[in-house]
DNA sequence: TTGGCATTTTGATATCCGTCAAGGCGGACA
DNA sequence: TGTCCGCCTTGACGGATATCAAAATGCCAA
């Protein structure tokens, strides 16, 4: 029995695209892996060796300057295809923010079999055009809004994307959760200082529109506000 | 003889994944449309009803906020392919910046013909995947440089984007080109103001790295000085 | 050539956010 | 329970860029 089989991301990832017995062809060129929290899976410009799903936890995809400064340009959640397929190097770092799960592939394997498999690659293009719409809406996010609505945005957001991993049938976006970010990381997917985020959240808290229990903890209390400080 | 037997993006664009008797399929359901610079072809959050790919000209792909904010997300040279396939609403809209040639689909012949012929949807997951690394280098830069760092780095992209559309054989990034954007687009590429573009132009301008013939039009005296501001 | 108008440049000022610095909090571990 | 250390918060300040305003430029049409 292949391990595919026993899979949480089976209908959800590319995979969904195969049918049983291509399913267990691609098993075989895979294999799990357990990433710890920080640990890299993939460096920037660096050859692009291997792709992967995820299975469980969150990475971030990141760039960096010469400098030292960083930006994370995105975020990949349960069933999120990563790496960089057909292309000699990649573009982002890929490192785990919380312990996760990936099923592993050499790229040059998955490249030979999507070829052959168009229902795969169906899949990673659909995935891939809906990456590029989220990113583009980041990039007006980036150039144009300001400290206030940048986190109200990126909170927004996180309510809707840490709730769809859950396996309740569809109860919508999150009132509360746990940031896979530290302070620092959220200042990195914002383009801001952590200085700025921390007095950004301490002033929404201030004004009843969430409660922060713990350092990763937040609790929507004022959604519609929220939705208008977005912008 | 089908109009595609002389389109001069042929073997660039993703047709170049098709046969000639493929071809000669496409070119039933699409068909030329000419563009005037200013003037739009889709519309942000409107039903995705066309995509198509750019014969001649360029566009900018950009997303507005309610109050009047825009940001462009993407330029479209020749060869490109723009609108949104397998989705029901385009996240941009695209207008020319000049007069362009276009060659457009309904969105729905082009879905069903596309997931048909997967050298097709092999080649549009190519440019995709290349698209979206552009994009989150783009991020980076909104992010995270300043406003010397933008301005350098956007005249190195203009000069490489604006020579490979030569017929030249490989002559690498353009020394001297003419920009397809006045200075509020380019601000609104960088996530500037305009007045902050215009000064950033005149500090090059006067420090000798670049000539400035015309409002349009750009001359880079000294690459490496760009290259070094960059970043 | 001239006039008119949009675009761009330049200048003065304001402000948001970054930088630098210090202190506080909380989790991990003994 | 106490201590340490990393992460976060808070404060003071400065600077880069936005904003507001006006002048200059260049392009087009008459």
């Amino acid at each position: 029995m292949s391990s595919c089989d026993t899979c949480v991301v089976r209908n959800r990832a590319i995979c969904s695209g195969l049918n049983d017995g291509e399913i267990g062809a691609l098993n075989t060129l895979g294999r799990r892996r357990n990433v710890v929290a920080g640990e890299p899976l993939i460096w920037e410009d660096d050859d692009s060796l291997l792709v992967a799903n995820v299975i469980e936890g969150v990475l971030k995809l990141t760039t960096s300057t010469e400098d030292g400064r960083e930006q994370i340009v995105g975020v990949a959640y349960p069933s999120d295809f990563i790496g960089r397929p057909f292309g000699q190097t990649s573009s982002a770092s890929v490192v785990a923010l919380t312990d996760a799960r990936v099923c592993v592939f050499s790229r040059n394997d998955f490249d030979h079999f999507a070829r052959e498999h168009p229902g795969l690659e169906h899949k990673l293009l659909e995935r891939t055009l809906a990456e590029l719409d989220r990113t583009r809406s980041w990039m007006m996010l980036l150039g144009r809004k300001n400290a206030s609505e940048k986190i109200a945005t990126f909170l927004l957001e996180m309510s809707d994307r840490l709730a769809e991993s859950g396996c309740a049938p569809v109860l919508g976006p999150a009132r509360r959760f746990t940031l896979p970010f530290s302070r620092q990381q959220v200042a990195d997917v914002l383009g801001l200082t952590i200085e700025t985020v921390s007095r950004q959240f301490t002033k929404l808290k201030n004004d009843g529109v969430v409660e922060l229990p713990s350092r990763r903890e937040v609790e929507i209390v004022d959604r519609p506000a929220l939705v208008s400080l977005a912008g």
